[in-house]
DNA sequence: TACGAGTTGCGTCGATTCATGCGTCGATTT
DNA sequence: AAATCGACGCATGAATCGACGCAACTCGTA
């Protein structure tokens, strides 16, 4: 593979900096050539120009340089906000619930499509308003699949199912709501059972006006199922409170949810980016969003396994005085 | 060169505290740095940032910033002073542990009055957005004393304290936010510790319109506490939702919470005592509810302790056969 | 009940320290 | 000969320093 080895001005130029820059970055932080003999030519792979790449795109949004390299050191293709947003629509991560089928008794059920036995058995519990039966299922699930693979295959259809029998029947109100505390009870238990690490550097936000937090709190507990520390602001988040929690407690990286576009107001994401203590990434998590009216520097995952990985690289970069 | 040497800034989004009360912890309390040259930055090394941690959790736990400070230096590992340490007295209901030295100040505060030192701590913790801290201090607390007694004398005060400011200075609305979870999750949890024994016959619900669903939660807390069975169906609740409950689950008894006047709607009640299903007891809970509009047949404790009474006396009925 | 004293967290201000990109210089590599 | 190397130093803006003061809270006392 050495048939690309770019020299040290040619590097250089590429990225926009000095030569000598290049030399500063490799002393000072070990972001070099991977193999170099003191005193001979630098020579940079295609492999080192991505770990340059990385560094550059990072400190081009404002990320402070000491830790920009550690992070490129380590996580050479870490995702990054990306200039130009994929093309990719905004169908949002909802799931296409088959509504027909499921047929599961004679009164008012939950279609929950062909999202497997503990789905219906969920379902039938909550129609019992069976919160202990509902703990139970729920419980299982995340014992075995993981926070994850419970979310996106058993809590989220259920719920899905309810609030479209809710949307047509405008029924099922109390059997919604017992839901909801059960999965954020269970969600809860589970990021008490992991203790974490460190000090929370994440901050998981629902958006102004935005009152779903399920979805947060599933990465919440998913994160925590990673070992990784955050920190859950809720529901309702007026622009001014996130501001201020930014402010007090300098996050890695913050998380806004938006579910329905109505909520999912960009000026949000650009104070965020503009404040005095700029997160180091900024996620634009949910439906609500639209890729194409992001602020530049957001990232944007499209479902909780991207949001969870994306965090897991965060959590990697460890703290230092942060200058720049 | 220290691997890690944190800087002022670093260490206090750490710790959720402003860079200024670094300082001043440093030359107030001597909590400072092992090393540090007059006029040159602050350098923190994980020894000093341990000693902070410590000085952290014993103001979390409501022991005076001064005092904690002296521990903290001495002490850097110091245990928390959990179970039973000597200079702490049974922290009975008079949770008067030292009378001096527990004053606090400074700031955005949250008042917590008298209330203890533990709701202090709660308090410094809520400010910081520490949710495990808060954990950390309800759950000693409700294992401590119980529920009832840290609804009333801890969780009440300072979610009052933290309300009261929020109406004056429309801020801390983060604040509120986290520690309302946090109090619901502890809640949830001594309902989950304490497994029911047979089926819930008591249905607790919120009224119409009416938000505020943590009472409600705290009741709940304290009848599994006590061994009681129930079903909370969260806040929000119209009536035909709750009616439709009632039908499917056949309670014997059901409280209605409204906190303010302006969704205590007697109708509500009347409709509960109309329907099919006719619950043997219908509870007017909170202090939206006027004690002259309410319809014959139904109860209206005043407060956590005297509801729990009732709702035990109800238990205790369903073993009699009753008479109808 | 009201009031003063003591505590305490934190905002502000001018001065200083630090991190960082890059220019320069003599020696060496290509 | 051109490019680069390692070392050194400089300019600049961000972060921090020390000092001061404010405001809010608690508690003892009148």
């Amino acid at each position: 593979m050495a048939d690309e080895a770019l020299s040290a001005g040619t590097v250089a130029r590429r990225l926009g900096v000095a030569v000598t820059t290049l030399r500063t970055w490799h002393q000072r932080y070990g972001l070099g050539p991977s193999e170099h003999v003191p005193g001979h030519h630098r020579r940079y792979t295609p492999a080192d120009l991505a770990r340059l790449e990385t560094m550059r795109r990072l400190t081009a949004n404002g990320v402070a340089p000491a830790e920009a390299a550690r992070w490129a050191v380590q996580a050479p293709d870490a995702a990054l906000p990306a200039p130009a947003p994929a093309p990719a629509p905004a169908p949002g991560p909802g799931p296409r619930i088959e509504r027909r089928g499921a047929r599961d008794g004679g009164g008012a059920t939950i279609p929950v499509g062909r999202s497997g036995p503990a789905a219906r058995g969920l379902a039938r519990a909550a129609m019992r308003l069976d919160s202990n039966a509902i703990n139970e299922v729920i419980d299982r699930a995340i014992r075995t699949d993981g926070v994850v693979t419970t979310w996106d295959t058993l809590l989220r259809p259920v719920l899905a199912g309810i609030g479209e029998r809710h949307a047509a029947t405008a029924a099922l109100i109390e059997v919604e709501h017992l839901v909801s505390r059960c999965v954020s009870e269970a969600f809860a238990a589970v990021v008490r059972a992991h203790a974490p690490h460190g000090p929370p550097r994440i901050l998981l936000s629902c958006a102004d006006e935005e009152q779903h937090s399920l979805p947060l709190e599933a990465l919440g507990a998913a994160l925590a199922e990673t070992g990784i520390a955050h920190r859950l602001l809720g529901a309702r988040v007026p622009v001014r409170a996130l501001l201020e929690a930014v402010n007090r407690t300098g996050p890695a990286a913050v998380v806004l949810w938006s579910q329905t576009r109505s909520t999912a107001d960009p000026t949000q994401l650009t104070a965020l980016l503009a404040g005095p203590h700029r997160p180091l990434l900024v996620f634009a998590v949910g439906p609500g969003w639209r890729a194409d009216s992001l602020p530049a520097g957001v990232v944007r995952p499209v479902d909780l396994a991207e949001a969870l990985s994306l965090a897991a690289a965060v959590r990697d970069s460890l703290d230092q005085p942060a200058a720049g």
